[in-house]
RNA sequence: GCCGAGGUGGCAGAAUGGUUAAUGCGUCGGACUGCAGAUCCGAUUCCUGGGGGUUCGAUUCCCUCCCUCGGCUCCA
């Protein structure tokens, strides 16, 4: 196992990792609330993750990641209310897109996305527990509160005091609390909203403690890592804090805390209250998502990063053109010598250039995940194997493999260079080569006019040509 | 008001107590090309918010001020 450092925000400081029971590390992160389509800020969370646990599992630990989905809340049941569906149908559909939307964006590492209200059992046993040491209390119409007074600790991941919070400020004060900064964790039913029986009458689980019951189960009292978006630590990870403790009698409830920075649109957070969102399966369809995971792993995870589009997505498709291009050479190089071990050595410096890199690239990751740094290193090799593009085919396979060395430890751990038969064209790509070859015959004897018809032609069905001094390449960029 | 994160070239965005502050985009020049595009080579050597301090040396550490963003019970 690697060892690695990571910025844990309860200490406020980089921290080298040590799992509870290795080579296991239980991993949580806060998922979607699945009211809407997701947005690209919910991708760079959803990509920064994934290449935390791609890293892990490649340094050898064994991984458990979980994702949960809050499949209802207040939100989602006033949407569902407004389009007069299911709410729970309704969360059900925007989860099952995005799933999709993760297998797309080759989010691969996720073991499991529970839902909350799978967990009802639990959560209402660790409500039981609560009440029964003395840190929750019943309300007269049966919600359940938890007593923020009785967990002296509380606030000690965002730092807040309780007695400075400004209760109100943004959400109305509820009366049925004993003190303001209580929060819910077992919600009395609102007739027509889906309910479970409890002790205390039917109900719903409050936000905060589905993630503790939900991990409580799945990874026990204490677990290694938790993630999310910084905009989650208060209250929602004060209050896992709170709950876990408390419920647990075990303490730290998680060993590292990663949040990552958010993506801001205009300068400001994209979120959906705002209203400044654009949406992920767009971004998707338009750029593809080599180009999405590329502009996220480019800035380190824990900085903003400002979204402008078209701009920032057109910057970011160029620069991994460049840097993609050595890769899918030497890819379809060893395509067309599958069976064939023929073929020059790598010279000594370049085949020990290869192995030094990938070892730089561990290294690099393994510095609280600096992503960027690593493309800088990738644009480094890139740069280097271009000079060798024009000699790909004398090399043997062994040596090609060489080559590609750094580009497939990018590919296992940061999820680029992935190359999908997908988008290549379809029907089209079996007419693509004959229409080359017309195309190449008319240019052969001077006629462009009719060579830049085939081009055009093509151009229409969504395929780019382009030529160079070994032929003519094409692609399917999709219609324009 | 309180808590937290952050201010780096035209833009995006890294890094380090120490030679010309990475990398990419863009721009300019050149090569290649029937044209286009892509690609390649070279250039873009006056960029670390302001002011103090520590140090032989600060972008980095400390103090202070200014500005931006996030949070203060909906939020990745």
């Amino acid at each position: 196992m690697r060892r690695f450092t990571v910025y844990d925000s309860l200490t406020r400081e980089v921290r080298s990792f040590a799992p509870i029971a290795p080579p296991r590390v239980g991993m949580f992160v806060c998922g979607l609330t699945p009211y809407a389509e997701a947005h690209v800020g919910h991708g760079r969370f959803a990509v920064v993750f994934d290449v935390v646990a791609r890293a892990l599992r490649h340094w050898g630990y064994r991984v458990f990641y979980v994702q949960n989905i809050t499949n209802l809340d207040d939100k989602l049941i006033a949407r569902a209310a407004e389009i007069e569906e299911d709410p729970l149908a309704l969360a059900d559909r925007y989860a099952q897109s995005w799933r999709r939307l993760m297998t797309r964006l080759e989010v691969s590492s996720v073991n499991y996305y529970p839902y909350a209200t799978d967990y009802v059992p639990e959560i209402l046993a660790q409500v039981r527990v609560l009440i029964d040491r003395g840190y929750a209390y019943v309300a007269e119409d049966g919600s359940v509160y938890y007593s923020v007074a009785r967990f002296p600790e509380y606030g000690k991941l965002s730092g807040q005091r309780v007695e400075a919070l400004r209760p109100g400020a943004r959400v109305e004060v509820d009366e049925r609390k004993r003190a303001p900064e209580d929060f819910v964790i077992w919600k009395a039913a609102t007739p027509g909203e889906p309910s479970w029986e409890s002790p205390w009458g039917p109900g719903r689980p409050g936000w905060h403690i589905e993630d503790t019951a939900m991990t409580g189960r799945l990874l026990g009292p204490r677990y290694d890592l938790h993630g999310a978006g910084l905009d989650l630590i208060f209250p929602h990870h004060d209050s896992e804090i709170a709950l876990a403790e408390a419920a647990s009698g075990e303490a730290p409830f998680v060993n590292y805390w990663m949040h990552n920075g958010l993506l801001t649109m205009g300068g400001e957070k994209m979120s959906k209250s705002i209203g400044n969102v654009s949406s992920l399966e767009d971004a998707i369809d338009r750029y593809g998502p080599m180009v999405l995971r590329f502009y996220y792993l480019n800035a380190h995870y824990r900085s903003p990063l400002e979204f402008d589009p078209p701009r920032t997505l057109d910057e970011a498709k160029e620069a991994y053109a460049r840097l993609a291009l050595p890769a899918d050479r030497i890819a379809e190089a060893l395509d067309r010598r599958a069976e064939d071990a023929a073929g020059a050595d790598l010279p000594d410096t370049l085949a020990d250039a290869a192995e030094a890199l990938e070892e730089t690239l561990d290294a690099t990751l393994a510095n609280d995940f600096n992503s960027r740094e690593v493309i800088a290193l990738l644009f480094g090799w890139t740069r280097r194997m271009t000079e060798d593009l024009p000699r790909l085919d004398a090399y043997s396979s062994d040596a090609l493999e060489e080559l590609a060395g750094p580009y497939r430890w990018a590919e296992e751990v940061l999820g680029l260079f992935v190359r999908r038969p997908e988008g290549r064209g379809g029907a089209w790509a079996n007419l693509v080569p004959v229409l080359l070859e017309a195309r190449a015959r008319a240019r052969a004897r001077g006629d462009f006019a009719e060579a830049d018809r085939i081009r055009d032609e093509l151009r229409g069905r969504g395929i780019r040509l382009e030529d160079d001094a070994s032929g003519t390449r094409w692609e399917f960029t999709g219609p324009e």
